[in-house]
DNA sequence: CTGAAAGCGCTAACAA
DNA sequence: TTGTTAGCGCTTTCAG
């Protein structure tokens, strides 16, 4: 119908004064301009060498001229390839809806540019599983993603686990549990727990605490391996249920230490921001760390190495988990059949506890 | 050609022992499965009331049935919508790439939740300027995004607004200067500068140094109103560069301490991580905060809480702003021309500095 | 209320 | 090396 104006240089309508140059927004209009036809156009903005070296050039020329740039919903339709990754990050363990661990905000980070590196884009979704069903499904199933990086297990092992038996394209950070389906990417939160308790004990601490929320698969985990040492060294484990969100927290452990302080002389949070609170409460009440109590936190974020005293933790290496989580990824993608990777967590010992090193 | 095996329920090729059902994947299948027209199962899956709700029913269920969702690369690609918002993160102050900035993350946080909330998809990119020319039109220009929310205007000012000139739906979290092109929302920077060397002066100190980074608009507009704060009491401002990447951060401000600290009284730290670590090193060196030295931050963060003493500091309001963005930017996908949002900081006295509140 | 038909803008055979 | 053609899977007129 008016393919004819597309030609004419002059705008009746006199709107734009300034450069009234046609607008070239798909590979015809380029072609037009470029007088060859799309698919050449097509060859060439891809670079293919099946194209004249030269009107290559040309075409390129045109098309930056112009600033033009492929439509993309388009070309991956056609491709039936999208270039985009899911990442989802399951709220299931917290009601508070807005909490942000920062562990898993620095963990997408590393994800973000691994995944950019590989020329791949990110689509972020928070999902409350509680409600909407089917969340992982719903996310796959349109076909706008090419696969999916879930971070974090939150409660939804089990909804993880029946999509992982015929989807593919799928890795989760996580807590490896034997004969699991899905890969997962982790450090051995057991093993890691273990550590902790085991640290403290040989620190000198007999009456030792665990604060975490075991609704969490990793706390879980964390809170059964320093069970574990416990019951080896013949000491017993107080439980004290605690979330991550600030202000649940902060009453909670306010109340453990109300409740308890006089019973404990060693603490083993199961992430470094709760140790860090559990850290500063007691330093308010006048308690001496490590002298009095002693205080082992999880993850070793940049916090842990700020408070005062510095404090002993548990080493998860974030970076190479991150880039461990796309590389799996990649490689389902290429149809590989990729085993989960337990990463083994170190433990970094600094002041919050008397300091003995992990006897190997 | 092979649309008449379609119907068929037997799969020769005996590899999928279990419900050889057949895959429905588009929205033809499903047609033939109800036998209605691939048109009419797109209207009843859109929920259209030009169709009979009995069929719209059937089609539902027949979907329900054998899982099938739309395509929606497709669906996009026809509709011209996409429903994905890219939100970039510009890191171009940083030569470290793997900052993250946990007040950027948190906001973060509250945009997912917004746009999820209203239906939309996040794209995340963190790009370095330096590396690729034109991050914001490569972006735009592919069709994938409908519109664009840029966290942190990092020193990428003049680039933003650039494309600002021609492209509407675009809000940016950052510093608002007169006669700007670009919609922003952020708090007043200068205001909040000033409020804390306000701060600062009215409660005892005189030789006060600012610790940040320049370079990115925020910063320098924080460091500028604390600069009028000094002139106007009469006091200088020593200003200490000091990046935000945790390993620079800590050499720059032992440096400065062992040079300056002698000779002052106060320090106005332009993000809370700063203030963190200043604080730290104070404590380390064996200087009384807020005795020696008063220390005042910005964000006010959760970790400003944590500290001890507590962060006296600047507060945004991220949640609200993260709202906000969005807000805006819906308003903007709908033609309406926005104005910048600049929302006022707030003081929050804790016990780094000796408590005098602002006198209004 | 439903079916038929015409594309969204691009890519990939297949010919020339 | 280039042009032509046939769709990717969906939505949306336009008839009926």
């Amino acid at each position: 119908m008016d393919q004819e104006s597309a030609e004419s240089q002059q705008n009746s309508d006199g709107q734009e004064a300034s450069i009234p140059k046609f607008a070239v927004r798909t590979i015809t209009d380029l072609a037009k301009l470029a007088g060859v036809s799309p698919g050449t156009v097509s060859r060439a903005l891809a670079k293919s060498d099946k194209v004249n070296a030269r009107t290559r050039d040309r075409i390129e020329a045109i098309a930056k001229e112009h600033n033009f740039q492929l439509n993309q919903m388009a070309s991956k339709l056609r491709r039936r390839q999208t270039g985009i990754i899911g990442a989802v990050i399951p709220l299931g363990h917290e009601r508070s809806q807005h909490i942000s661990d920062p562990f898993f905000t620095n963990l997408l980070g590393h994800i973000a540019d691994a995944l950019t590196e590989n020329g791949y884009d990110l689509m972020l979704r928070r999902v409350i599983p509680r409600r909407e069903e089917d969340w992982l499904g719903k996310l796959i199933g349109t076909g706008l993603v090419e696969g999916v990086l879930v971070v974090g297990q939150s409660d939804q092992f089990n909804q993880i686990e029946r999509i992982a038996q015929d989807y593919r394209p799928m890795v989760v950070w996580g807590n490896y549990r034997a004969g699991q389906r899905h890969c997962v990417v982790g450090v051995n939160n057991e093993r890691g727990g273990f550590m902790a308790l085991d640290h403290l004990v040989k620190s000198g601490a007999r009456r030792i605490a665990f604060m975490g929320d075991s609704h969490a698969v990793e706390f879980a985990a964390r809170h059964s391996g320093a069970g574990a040492a416990a019951k080896q060294h013949g000491v017993g484990l107080l439980n004290l249920p605690t979330h991550l969100s600030l202000t649940r927290m902060r009453e909670e452990i306010s109340r453990h230490l109300d409740q308890h302080l006089a019973s404990i002389d060693g603490i083993f949070a199961a992430a470094d921001q709760i140790a860090s609170e559990v850290l500063r409460q007691l330093l308010q009440r006048g308690v001496q760390v490590p002298g009095q109590v002693q205080l082992v936190g999880f993850d070793d974020l940049p916090l842990a190495d700020q408070t005062t005293p510095g404090l002993t933790t548990i080493r998860q290496n974030i970076e190479y988990g991150g880039h461990q989580m796309v590389e799996l990824l990649l490689r389902r993608l290429n149809g590989e059949d990729t085993e989960s990777v337990v990463m083994d967590p170190v433990l970094i010992v600094r002041e919050s506890t008397r300091g003995q090193t992990l006897s190997k």
